[in-house]
DNA sequence: TCAAAAGTGTTCTTATTACACCCATGG
DNA sequence: CCATGGGTGTAATAAGAACACTTTTGA
């Protein structure tokens, strides 16, 4: 072995770990699935999902590792966000952490029943604070990037069963922006884009004018992309440019 | 110690280092440093500049030592991108690299004499090709990230000497957006800003009529951000959507 | 006097916003 | 028959795109 070899085996070693902040949506609330850690430290405590990288595996296939055996679903939207390494963030030792986060149909998710899922739940992400580590930091950071690559992507749909009414759809948005959005704007903005089947259904039991379901047509989006289209929802700036003037 | 310590610290290690994107602007034309590699492997090619992340060391800091061994420069603009860790992309053993960009005025750069920096030297990004290991998509990922954040915030001062012309800064967006933009629009939409300071000064000893020399109002900025105000240059959406329809 | 880049306004088109009432269903 | 959410259109405003000529300087 070369003396680069060797200095190089030698160098600083660390471990590393995903952190997999999992967003699903449900009961007209955005929510992310936590666990409740079985081990030391902040034993008890919830937490982001995540474990060790092995050895032998990448660093998306041991996010989607951490999600398949917390969910037993696979092939989810997941996006690479940041990597947080602090030198004291973990109180063990030196734990550097890159942060996924990805995208499920609630009503797909079953609870793994025998892995640490058993101690896992949604919640709404309105009312998660103080988690343990740089928890915190890290879900905020992919929330963030949710409600970025949302205006330029349709990653709504990956949050929703496949037949949804646009007033859910309208509701989805409006959590993930933290917005409000007019009925008939958006409406008119997501129908234009041509990129829902309109599936002659509506919805049964509702006590009041039953909506029509829709479906998200993915091979005319691809076909779209292809083509140079990006995806694009706003109705937010001239809000927050008025804000402003009249902040002045 | 306990035994999660114990398992904990017997956890597959593996070295970390940062990869340091360093942009310029000069001649009009978009510049990154790379540096001729002294040691294996892939020694005497062009490659980015990165190193070992230490143990005592957060992340951001690294990135800054490295860019800072390598200009001299300190406070400049940072930003931590992606994480590159297949498992294959170092022939020496398992390396994950944190990547970040940086945005340097060339005015300003220095060779540092005593170190790996004298092989350094500014390639012009539309030429760069075949780097080693995946600096390739290293390089694009920052490219990209460039791009993303240069229309959201005013990042293009962070390239330009501190007195530039319209031109200047028009062929400095030109080059990140790789896309050409109409003069007049151009200038009326950054003058509509209210973020240039007009220097009542112009260029001297210029074979044509000389420009007037504007500088970046940080504190105006400063303000405005606080207030909720978001920097935004388009001109491209339009472009793209006629583009598709001609296509079809 | 020529070459080279600076500087400057208007019109047209498209996108965004604001806004209010009737409809269909279950209880 | 009432409560609930579904569904619809138009007009005003703002932003973006297209476009050509005159000016100032040094060589």
């Amino acid at each position: 072995m070369s003396d680069v070899q060797t200095e190089f085996q030698n160098f600083f070693k660390a471990a590393f770990t995903v952190d997999n902040v999992i967003f699903g949506f449900d009961d007209g609330d955005l929510k992310v699935l936590l666990i409740k850690r079985g081990e030391m430290p902040y034993e008890d405590n919830w937490a982001l999902p995540g474990y060790f990288i092995n050895e032998d595996e990448d660093l998306d296939t041991a996010a989607k590792r951490v999600l398949e055996e917390l969910t037993g679903l696979r092939n989810v939207f997941l996006e690479q966000v940041e990597t947080f390494g602090s030198v004291n963030r973990h109180p063990f030792g030196r734990v550097i952490t890159i942060a996924y986060f990805s995208l499920v149909k609630i009503s797909n998710y079953k609870l793994q029943p025998d892995s640490i899922a058993l101690k896992a739940k949604w919640h709404s992400i309105s009312k998660v604070r103080d988690l343990p580590f740089d928890h915190s930091d890290i879900l905020s950071s992919c929330f963030e990037k949710l409600k970025q690559l949302v205006r330029i992507r349709p990653l709504g749909f990956e949050l929703l069963p496949p037949k949804f009414t646009l007033t859910e759809l309208q509701h989805l948005y409006e959590s993930i922006l933290e917005t409000e959005l007019d009925k008939r704007n958006f409406r008119k903005k997501i129908l234009s884009m041509d990129l829902l089947i309109d599936l002659e259904e509506t919805q049964e039991g509702v006590a009041h004018r039953p909506a029509r379901l829709y479906k998200f047509d993915r091979k005319k989006y691809e076909q779209f992309r292809a083509e140079g289209f990006t995806f694009e929802l706003k109705e937010s700036r001239k809000k927050m440019r008025k804000a402003m003037i009249n902040h002045q």
